[in-house]
DNA sequence: TAGTCCTCCTACAACGTTGGAAATACAACG
DNA sequence: CGTTGTATTTCCAACGTTGTAGGAGGACTA
């Protein structure tokens, strides 16, 4: 079986704690010891165990991500992003999908899920303003994404109304004067939040212009998924309203919305310019590719993951919650009429015909 | 803090090991007894605490996957599929990226990084046949994908030859004669055995269907991005080669070959029938959408992660290493001249326009 | 010289759980 | 009414680690 603490000890010629101390970089051991003990260490392959270690200390070194589903891009983004990050910090991250199903996030909160983990990052989609009650939960918790605001809990998320004011101002900077939006939410303005604060974005960018405000030109599209920006995009066409550009609440949304201006004919940046939000990967590699906003994803990560960790360390009173918000920069691509500022690079491999 | 097993018991008037008895489910247990255990559990939002069971039993009930990258497309599925699959087994997924890397797929394997689970499904890119070896460690190790076969452990992987085949096939079936090939992999033949195996399963395809072998047809392309699918398109055009039909090796090459397609006024499938192979999402999403083999991805996962149970829980002597291919289906998209098979629905909620 | 302060190391207990064995209760049996 | 068998519960130890307390030895200080 594998060595445990007891075996490097006997071999060293000290004792356990000897062995505890020169793993945990106890200062007071003596060179030659130290260094028989790392010898006995690396003849026995010992490994500490993670599981008496996180019993002895109480923390397990692991956090949780709960996050919808990973097959969605931005979501496996975000996981990406946070792994990246807490692998750093030296923390394993594991993750739970919630499936956006309004119990799959609830269960979440009453910790029914994850287990094993020091506290949990959470990204909902179902749970809105109504639930905030929901995030007073007895483990440390930092919140991601725009559904809930004010909460009990710290919460990082990208900055809604200045992303979408930027993405509207590089629209009218590349001259266009009607300009559609896709993504607004019908029933319960309140409820996504995210989708008011970016309208808001729209509308300020719009008034600095001295632009007036259409409604005809605000779609609603929920959830925003491609199949609903594409469906949106076709009811733009089909109402006959005149447009020279459409900002989509996100890249999912302006992908679709593309498709159908593909299918119809309608030439993108000449005929209308398209911009997204998200910066997801794919935004890269449409056609033709799309401009977006980015939100400052790895940020959100890195910050979201320190902030954590803090909480998970945090002794005593918690301080009060605390919200970030992250940066976010415009990437114009050939949808707005540039070339891609970050052009996806070919191998080096060159191509070429294979032998036979 | 958190309530123990002992406060349980307390609350309850029984013993630990009665708690412990009912939360096992061990048989021998009053009803009575059982139901105010479970009452004071409930009382007490009692947890067991996983870090002292792991201690006791040796496991932890967690398993780790280690990707490239969760932002490939391609993994994102595969990790989504995983994690279902172990949830509905109760066991949760600690997932590591190896970065793509060499070292990092190495260090997985010397069990550096991934702790606290109790096996690996691992998926490995960089690591090749001649480094079977290094498979050889001290847990339990599934391995994923094509880059390494025949080695100590079990393995779950596609289908190469028939998935390959199938796409010619479907190629063939709709009247293409010309079928050029984006994915061979150009220096070391016996590096990457799938891309070996896909051209063999396209060769036996051709052969049936007596059509002679062209090599001007068959495409370098490594590693196997958008951007090298974009590239050999490009090279394959550049030559003059007449073809009207091409099969890439995986989806991502099909989208970034689509795209050049696009670009050269190529019509698709008209002039020339496109398919990949993987099915991700995306694929559904292009314009037009592509046509594609489902290699089984959920099969994949869901054999994956029962093997690796299987093996966690194996006592005595380890059974021989399996080898499990998954089925595989042509998904028919526009790109081969069929409507998609699976459209994306529509939301409920029908766009419109906003109300101001 | 005795007292004090470092440095380095050890012994012991405890974290919360479960396996194993032993103890107790209860029912049926002869 | 003692015996046997089975159902139910308890006691104890152990999993591998680290915090606390403290001891041994040497150097420095008064």
């Amino acid at each position: 079986m594998a060595a445990t603490m007891h075996d490097v000890a006997r071999v060293a010629g000290v004792s356990v704690k000897t062995v505890s101390n020169v793993i945990n970089d106890y200062p007071y051991v003596r060179p030659a010891t130290r260094e028989r003990v790392r010898s006995a260490i690396d003849k026995l392959d010992y490994r500490p165990n993670l599981s008496a270690r996180g019993l002895r200390s109480g923390k397990t070194g692991v956090i949780g991500l709960a996050i919808p589903e990973l097959r969605q891009n931005y979501f496996a983004e975000l996981a990406d992003a946070v792994i990246r990050a807490a692998e750093r910090r030296n923390v394993a991250v594991l993750v739970d999908q919630t499936g956006a199903t309004r119990e799959g996030e609830i269960a979440v909160l009453a910790g029914h899920r994850l287990r094993l983990t020091d506290g949990i990052l959470f990204s909902p989609e179902q749970l809105g303003q109504d639930d905030i009650a929901l995030l007073q939960v007895p483990f440390p918790l930092v919140l991601l994404g725009e559904r809930m605001f004010d909460g009990p809990t710290d919460h990082v998320t990208m900055h809604n109304v200045g992303s979408a004011r930027a993405a509207t101002e590089h629209l009218l900077e590349i001259g266009r004067r009607r300009i559609a939006v896709i993504g607004a939410h019908p029933t319960h303005p309140d409820d996504i939040r995210s989708a008011n604060l970016r309208v808001r974005g729209y509308r300020e960018a719009l008034a600095a212009a001295g632009i007036p405000y259409d409604p005809a030109l605000v779609r609603v599209a929920a959830p925003w998924h491609r199949e609903n920006g594409a469906a949106a995009m076709r009811d733009l066409l089909a109402d006959g309203v005149e447009f020279d550009a459409v900002f989509t609440f996100n890249d999912t949304l302006g992908l679709g919305a593309l498709r159908t201006l593909g299918q119809a004919g309608i030439r993108v940046p000449e005929d209308v310019a398209v911009i997204g939000l998200d910066n997801i990967d794919e935004a890269r590699f449409s056609v033709p590719s799309m401009s977006s906003v980015d939100p400052g994803r790895d940020q959100i990560a890195e910050v979201a993951v320190d902030l954590l960790i803090e909480r998970i360390n945090e002794k005593g009173d918690p301080a009060p919650p605390r919200q970030i918000l992250a940066d976010y920069r415009v990437a114009a691509r050939e949808s707005t009429g540039f070339v891609d500022p970050e052009p996806a690079l070919a191998s080096a491999v060159s191509p070429s015909v294979l032998a036979d």
